[in-house]
DNA sequence: TATATGTTTTTGGTATACCATATTTTTAAT
DNA sequence: ATTAAAAATATGGTATACCAAAAACATATA
């Protein structure tokens, strides 16, 4: 439940926001987290009932997810958690290597010194963490270092942007990374992103994410040769 | 009007779309056109009454259209249309500049050779209304060459995204477009991209692409500069 | 006259009732 | 028993009624 009190709690002005913004998240996570898998249906009455919300905030929430890409709304079907083939997955991965490739770019003008030791430290956590058995823990820290690399970019527009594929490549990108064997190469390619990011040499991190993110489209695809889906 | 009969006009399955985006596409193209300038409001109740339509799909439209960064929606505040800062712009354009280098680079390798001869076509009518007065059309065939370019990649997720883009752009471009100055760099600039694209070579058009976009930064900042807004 | 306060109005946010259509189930006929 | 038609049901799409909060306005007081 969401709201099961008429009064809502007395919040700031700024922080306020809509139930279906709040509908949205819950969602969201349900999807990263594997609650709601790939194709799974969303049915208005059903869901709505289950949060606690109407349905006119709940397809709100729909819609917004619709927008990032997480799920689909086709006419007189419930709403279905999207289903990336290989080739949008692909095709996805193309386009965010292109903008963390631009982001670490730009990051090597515009980073603070911190910054770039923020990021050293999470690769270092990351090594330390690469052979340990939680695949999950493992797997956000890889996210977070991509996360902070654009995050150093401080260009909000491509922050937001790149978010929203890293939200709908998450759940392919998990599945792959479980394979151990890959974690010695992530760690490989990330410490030459950051030694490119310390020496501000552009050219290198560029080439670096791209090199990085083209073996991720080659773990996705052979998982999918694999599994044969 | 959208919808005064109760009854729909009959119309092909696939056809069908709800209300709610057939209004987005309305108030969408009056962003385009200028009818609907930035910082605009959109009350809802006055704004569904002139479209026919109940507040319903209004508001469906204008989440759609906040998604795509046409519209803010803050709490108790009537939407407005979106009125990006010179910084937000020139994010926007660095963003938009890298999804056009790679999609020229994929287009170096998957365009079909007519796909590449009617991008000379555009290019062509291009040459030949640079002289011309009107700037609603020499700017029509500006952005349809990008559009061509950025279409020849085959990759939809990249041609979305970057459709996204454009439209946000459409009134800043637009505008500096207006300088009958910058209409021969234009053209010399969409040259060297068919230059590049004719022989698929892959960095010329990639730097080729990034230059013009640069020299559209220049404008766009040159004229918020002007008219310190 | 300026300011503070209380009231009215307008706004977006949410719930609900209704509608049209697609789907499923039932029933009847061959 | 199979199939076709018809009725029932479930689903998303839309309109509307209602609510709470914010803004605008008016009024009274210093």
């Amino acid at each position: 439940m969401l709201q099961t009190t008429k009064k809502m709690i007395k919040m700031s002005p700024l922080a306020r926001q809509s139930l279906g913004n709040q509908v949205a998240d819950v969602l969201r996570a349900q999807v990263l987290l594997g609650e709601l898998k790939p194709g799974d249906v969303i049915p208005e009455r059903e869901t709505s009932a289950a949060l606690g919300v109407s349905r006119t905030p709940l397809r709100e929430a729909l819609l917004i997810l619709e927008a990032e890409g997480l799920v689909e709304m086709l006419p007189a079907k419930s709403p279905v958690v999207a289903n990336p083939s290989l080739l949008e997955l692909t095709q996805m991965l193309l386009v965010q290597a292109s903008l963390e490739a631009l982001a670490g770019e730009i990051a090597c003008v515009e980073a603070t010194q911190s910054e770039i030791e923020a990021i050293e430290d999470i690769h270092n956590k990351m090594v330390a963490t690469a052979h340990d058995a939680d695949p999950i823990a493992f797997f956000e820290i890889d996210m977070s270092f991509h996360e902070a690399v654009v995050a150093a970019s401080k260009n909000d527009v491509l922050i937001k942007t790149h978010n929203q594929f890293h939200v709908r490549l998450w759940r392919a990108r998990f599945l792959t990374a479980g394979k151990v064997a890959s974690r010695e190469t992530s760690v490989g390619d990330h410490a030459s992103i950051v030694e490119g990011l310390r020496r501000r040499d552009k050219e290198k991190v560029s080439s670096s994410m791209r090199d990085h993110l083209r073996k991720v489209i080659d773990n996705v695809t052979a998982m999918y040769a694999h599994q044969e889906t």
